[in-house]
RNA sequence: CGGAGCGUAGCGCAGUCUGGUAGCGCACCUCGUUCGGGACGAGGGGGUCGGAGGUUCGAAUCCUCUCGCUCCGACCA
């Protein structure tokens, strides 16, 4: 992509109203526009970072069976009526009325349609396990939105569904998300640690927050240092194993890991003080178990072997791509800006031509562009007739992780300049070596 | 929903108390000189001062109502 064509607006200065760094470094990189309080537009950068996310997120969700399909915004009031949830939801629901002034919302979350579509069409525990989930905007009618993307009241969200016979297939389907979650975070460069998290009237031990650990995190937590030197599963892990399951599971839920809303003092006080960590954490996913809770009353029934029908035994699981954006930033950023890890940057190179307009430079840089682009690199050729300090900022604050220095000086020596942007660290390469390198 | 505050050019702000031709910096356009960490000079464009009503010869400024946004608390992927 040309920066000359492309449509980034820049902001030098962010607006007044954004507080935190990961909401004024989206404003100031052009990703996002606020359209209402908690509702944003997204630009082509902030876009390009979302499906990015996305994409992971989904990859990892269909490696451990899980099969996408895609749910309406809209459902209809009767829905929640069935599961007694219309009532209890509260304000945080914003309602809606049709033409023909039938109540209609937009869906927070989407068990009842699940369970309901599920109901339609499931009969007989031959067709368990099953893990169905979508990739759709939600909307929560926060009191108040604030932090950006972070909190807002649209929101994208990957919530999965599962069904199973009893409890102990409920089990082995919540270990599956359970590590296909420690996979997702990892792939997208974050060290994300399952807390236990309250499981309300259910009980049980089958609830946990993901939590990333960040400075300016809202919540509270304390963990042992173990936790974060624990392997995460590879890509050939057996989802199907459920004993190789619960062992990863029982792995991480040993060493002590908890929010401050869990935390307990006494049992923390246990772990050695050298590996306690106190910090603050961003949530970025929830996984639980809830058993009956909606499949009983919308009565969605599966035969068991014995020939009996019963209420499924289901689990909901949700990860916020749209809040991982900020959690992303929230967790790598530097004074000039974002520091995108490799996987999810929107832009792997930033092509900084320093002389345009001097047939040498504009000579290199094309060959590059070219080069790299044929190659499947996402480059953005800053081709602008701007000054070299004006460049050397933009492509700081937008965060690609690699650079490449176009300018009269090193190309007299047929060289062009890689910096890294996490490290600022400089090497000079021949125009043949920078391909390879960044294509390595 | 309680408490506080803010709406003036794309962004950051002054002007409001004490009514009298709407300003500054950045950004934007033109020309020239520049060109390895957000250049300089000259010229230029851009505003229903959030909206409605009122007071007044005259309202960004005073009064009433209203809408939006932000922050602090109670609530949440």
């Amino acid at each position: 992509m040309r920066l000359s064509r492309y449509f980034l607006p820049i902001l030098r200065e962010p607006p007044r109203e954004a507080e935190i760094v990961s909401h004024r470094l989206m404003l100031r990189a052009g990703m996002i526009r606020q359209e209402s309080a908690g509702i944003y537009a997204w630009l082509p950068m902030g876009l390009r970072v979302l499906n990015k996310i996305s994409a992971i997120v989904r990859e990892e969700q269909n490696r451990s069976g899980a099969i996408e399909l895609l749910m309406p915004t809209i459902q209809s009031a009767d829905l929640w009526r069935e599961s007694g949830r219309y009532e209890a939801y509260g304000k945080e629901m914003l309602r809606i009325e049709d033409r023909h002034e039938r109540e209609m919302l937009f869906g927070p979350t989407n068990e009842e349609m699940i369970t309901e579509i599920f109901r339609a069409y499931v009969r007989s525990y031959r067709d368990l396990p099953l893990n169905l989930y979508h990739i759709q905007w939600k909307f929560r009618d926060e009191v108040r939105p604030r932090f950006g993307v972070m909190r807002s009241r649209e929101f994208l969200m990957k919530d999965a569904y599962s069904f199973d016979l009893d409890q102990e297939g409920a089990r082995h389907s919540y270990n599956k998300m359970f590590a296909a979650y420690l996979r997702t975070f990892n792939r997208l460069g974050l060290t994300a640690i399952p807390m236990r998290a309250d499981t309300g009237p259910i009980g049980g031990d089958l609830s946990h927050e993901f939590i990333i650990l960040a400075s300016t995190g809202e919540s509270e937590v304390f963990c042992d240092k173990a936790i974060l030197d624990l392997p995460v599963p590879p890509a050939d892990t057996n989802f199907d194993d459920a004993a190789g399951l619960q062992a990863i599971f029982d792995a991480y839920t040993t060493p002590y890991a908890a929010t401050s809303e869990m935390h307990d003092a006494a049992a923390f006080a246990q772990v050695p003080s050298e590996r306690q960590v106190s910090a603050r954490g961003i949530e970025v996913g929830h996984i639980f178990y809830f058993g009956t809770k909606y499949s009983a009353p919308m009565k969605a029934l599966v035969a068991g072997p014995d020939g009996q029908e019963r209420p499924v035994h289901m689990g909901s699981y949700g990860i916020g791509p749209s809040r991982l954006v900020a959690a992303l930033i929230e967790a790598s950023h530097d004074e000039a800006g974002i520091v995108w890890p490799d996987a999810i940057a929107p832009f792997n190179v930033a092509l900084l031509s320093l002389k345009p307009g001097d047939s040498a430079v504009d000579a290199a840089c094309e060959t590059l562009y070219r080069a790299l682009s044929a190659r499947g690199v996402d480059v953005l050729y800053d081709d602008r007739e701007e000054r070299p300090g004006a460049k050397f900022a933009t492509a700081d604050l937008i965060g690609a992780p690699w650079q490449v220095l176009v300018g009269p000086k090193s190309l007299a020596e047929g060289k062009v300049e890689l910096k890294r942007r996490a490290t600022g660290e400089r090497t000079l390469a021949s125009i043949e070596d920078a391909v390879a390198q960044l294509t390595a």
